[in-house]
DNA sequence: ATATGTTTTGAACAATGTTCATTTAACAGG
DNA sequence: CCTGTTAAATGAACATTGTTCAAAACATAT
């Protein structure tokens, strides 16, 4: 029944969506589909909780032994998902509750804590600055590789090809970090 | 009749947005709507070709004497509007068109546009690179800055305090502009 | 005044999220 | 087994909302 949904977004985006459809697929009533859901938006938030999930487990695992490939890690991670999982990553940030209902607690956390994932690498990197500094900074740094991919993956903009994409996301973070004053590591392999 | 459709995404967000309250408010038919829009896509479209114009005016207004400050002002100017106008804006970046219909061609022009203004500085501040790469070099920068902006105002996920907003996208150009190796320029005044 | 073309209208339709009385299934006690 | 009780599943009916289109209202020319 989720896999339908997922499968749907996935493939069609969160508009082609339709609580009919789910309940055929999964060889139940509609009225099923909302004893177990609650509503529309419950079906999508489970969805989409499944997202993070997936999303927060890949970044993770990205290795933690040298911090400046660990945010390129990340950065690429992050990419690797986005292009695999267009539709269902765009479904987590776009859909809007019905009504003014608040977002859940736990997605919101769970989003959190993966913007946060270049704390600690950034940490590492910058062992004087003030850690609340740091911890923006990271934040800073994680929307605007969200928005690099995003922008960059949208379709109905003249889309930057997958490669040319990643190459000018590693240019970004280096540049950055360049900026923060790091020297770059020389043992990272080309991007470019 | 499109003042009234601009408020009520301005408002309450686009998903509240809809053709009868349109119509009453514009004390006309409901086909009357379709008659001048085609659709309901239309009317959207309509009102989101408004807000890239809108956008797009402040974002050429801003000064181009210095670089590095007309930078810092596309920057700002891009949060001032964003802050002002987030569901207009987000009306523009998150609404999929019905089925699977072309984007609109001017509407897209004008993203473009946009997120190009930063070229010229960019160029004058890089004369000697590839302009071509210096062009990638522009869009990565406007979509960081459109992420960090995003995100940052996004109500859901909890958001940064405007001013902290400012200071952060400043902190961000500026880190940017000195891994791209261009000094900083002590004449603006400061913002963190 | 009649004919002809244009614009506006809004009832009817279609798609879709939601509800809830009814039916069915599951289980316990005798 | 039968029966009463509880839980779960059902899907017809409903509410909302985008869309259509034949008819009415209006305009203009002859």
């Amino acid at each position: 029944m989720l896999k339908t949904a997922r499968a749907v977004i996935a493939s069609n985006g969160l508009r082609s969506l339709k609580v009919r459809d789910v309940a055929e697929a999964a060889d139940c009533s509609i009225g099923s589909v909302y004893n177990e859901f609650g509503d529309f938006d419950g079906l999508i938030l489970t969805v989409n909780r499944e997202t993070v999930r997936a999303l927060t487990d890949q970044l993770v695992a990205v290795p933690a032994e040298n911090p400046v490939s660990q945010l390129h890690g990340l950065a690429e991670t992050y990419l690797a998902f986005a292009a695999g999982h267009a539709n269902l990553l765009r479904a987590l940030f776009e859909h809007r509750m019905e009504g003014d209902r608040p977002f859940p607690e736990d997605i919101l956390l769970m989003v959190m804590q993966a913007f946060a994932l270049m704390h600690a690498p950034l940490v590492r990197l910058l062992p004087d600055r003030d850690p609340e500094e740091v911890a923006l900074l990271a934040r800073t740094m994680f929307s605007a590789v969200h928005g690099i991919i995003s922008l960059g993956l949208e379709e109905r903009m003249v889309a930057v090809p997958p490669e040319k994409l990643r190459q000018q996301l590693a240019q970004f973070v280096d540049t950055h970090l360049a900026g923060l004053g790091i020297p770059l590591d020389k043992t990272r392999d080309g991007e470019g």
